[in-house]
RNA sequence: GCCCCCAUCGUCUAGUGGCCUAGGACACCACCCUUUCAAGGUGGCGGCACGGGUUCGAAUCCCGUUGGGGGUGCCA
């Protein structure tokens, strides 16, 4: 008997790590913290068709991502299921040898004639008392007993299941080996677990791995099972359909805080009225019963807004260090023309233009280019208006010699435009088209004061003669 | 079909019988700021699914209806 809470996740290695994994260990590891308690990691591998060994590693670094820190004294594991095959097995015969499994030859398509036959639904427990022994082609089922299985759970309250309803489910399949419910229960006795925290899908599941439990002689461990993550369809989300996995969002540049913290909210929100909040004060007021009741929509739009929070909130230092990988595998320029210092001058002045890490170097590229990318509708758009020659010849000739800050720059177009009766949002924008090839970028005078005089009046040179 | 869960703005939520004329956030719209675009600021739009109870009083409790979701495998 021990007191301190053993919490568990854990998850199949059939794919990319899911967001809605993501939030489950989350939630555990949140509630292992601030319990003192320990967070276990099992890789539940036992459909072998299914399993790829790169997946397990993909789920370790996933959950390192989130700040799940294997190496964490907290953290325990990562166990693999395939690995206590006889300790499930070696259940299953003992639940056999106690009368609480039987033995069962029919297949598929029997039990399929045999419910027609009877004009009902599924299994009807046909093996029960044909006093079968096990071999090829059998399978051992649990001998769900008459009366009702009351799952208390923290976030659901109490659930009561009729037993008649629950059909003898399969234990060992017919090659002997273990299904994921026995699996799933031995090991979790096996390695104490004491609280269960997993979605909703698991609900119907809860009943029968609660007579596992009470069957071998162990009780049960505290239930709560949390809401699904659904997409606009309202559907539970899907690796077929929808955009689910964690590495996805990562390469896209999404932060690491920013996920933990939009994925925390999904079902839950602390207190007050930001739900921008530290992960220790998350860790401090995250508890199941708070939790809601209906399924979350995994809003795209939501998290990116939370990660351009999380990026303007960052230092300059941070930014430039969560940008450097970025702008290093970005194949927007030849890797030979960046300069690291360069781009720390533009940096400020990027960081409240994206909000996603991969937005920057499209925000930057003019720099690093040998010529920039024009984008043709910009330019069209821009040098179509009757003073852009004029604008970019007047620039030209000035900024040859006035002093190199964007205020003189500034103030050199400034006059220019007040001369001509325009407005300064009109002149910039053939210089900016000149400069970057775009009509949206940084504030234009720092850009040109960063690209350094000779390069800006090549550019300039450049559009003049292009503009014909 | 059967079992189970759920129901507050479009979305994520606050709300646990009176503090609710229902609060915040995202999205959207407008305005301000402004060298583009952002950021920031201000304001706006918008909701207790419906019907019955219980109660002096209900978003909050009960029942029903409707609507959603999950499960129903020799998958996990």
């Amino acid at each position: 008997m021990t007191h301190v809470p053993r919490y568990r996740f854990a998850p199949s290695p059939t794919g990319f790590f899911h967001v809605g994994g993501a939030r489950t260990a989350l939630y555990n590891w949140a509630l292992a913290l601030r319990t003192g308690g320990t967070f276990v990691l099992r890789i539940e591998d036992t459909d072998e068709s299914r399993n790829s060994p790169e997946w397990t590693q993909g789920i370790i670094d996933a959950l390192s991502w989130l700040g799940i820190d294997s190496s964490h004294p907290q953290f325990e594991g990562p166990y693999f299921q395939s690995q206590n095959a006889e300790l499930h097995v070696a259940a299953a015969h003992k639940l056999f040898e106690q009368g609480n499994a039987y033995w069962c030859d029919l297949s598929a398509e029997q039990i399929q004639a045999r419910a027609k036959e009877t004009g009902k639904q599924g299994y009807d427990g046909y093996s029960r008392d044909r006093g079968l022994t096990g071999g090829p082609g059998q399978v051992l089922r649990f001998r769900v007993p008459t009366g009702s299985t009351v799952v208390h759970d923290l976030v659901r309250g109490e659930v009561e299941f009729a037993n008649e309803t629950i059909e003898d489910f399969v234990l060992l399949r017919s090659n002997g080996s273990p299904m994921f419910l026995l699996a799933n229960v031995v090991d979790d006795i096996e390695m104490k677990v004491s609280n269960v925290v997993r979605a909703e899908e698991h609900l119907p599941n809860t009943p029968k791995q609660q007579m596992l439990w009470d069957a071998l002689g162990h009780t049960p461990p505290q239930w709560a099972h949390v809401p699904v993550l659904v997409n606009e369809q309202r559907k539970k989300l899907s690796k077929r359909r929808d955009k689910v996995a964690l590495e996805q969002y990562r390469e896209e540049g999404i932060l690491p805080d920013a996920m933990v913290n939009y994925l925390m909210t999904l079902g839950w929100a602390p207190a007050g009225d930001t739900e921008i909040v530290p992960w220790s004060s998350m860790v401090e007021e995250f508890r199941l019963e708070d939790v809601n009741h209906s399924p979350a929509f995994f809003d795209i739009k939501k998290l990116a807004s939370f990660n351009g929070d999380y990026i303007r909130a960052l230092s300059l230092q941070d930014f430039v260090s969560a940008s450097l990988p970025v702008l290093a595998a970005t194949d927007a320029w030849p890797s030979s023309r960046f300069s690291a210092e360069v781009y720390e001058k533009i940096a400020p002045l990027v960081q409240t233009r994206v909000v996603t890490m991969s937005e920057v170097p499209v925000m930057v590229d003019f720099l690093f280019l040998e010529d920039p990318a024009i984008d043709q509708a910009a330019w069209d758009k821009t040098m179509a208006a009757e003073f852009a020659a004029d604008v970019l010849k007047h620039c030209m000739s000035e900024f040859a010699s006035c002093e190199w800050n964007h205020d003189a720059l500034k103030t050199i177009l400034e006059s220019w435009t007040e001369a001509k009766e325009l407005k300064l949002g009109k002149t910039q924008a053939p210089i900016r088209v000149a400069m970057t090839g775009r009509t949206v970028g940084p504030p234009l005078f720092e850009s040109i004061e960063i690209l350094g005089r000779d390069e800006t009046i090549r550019r300039l040179q450049k559009s003049l003669s292009r503009l014909g």
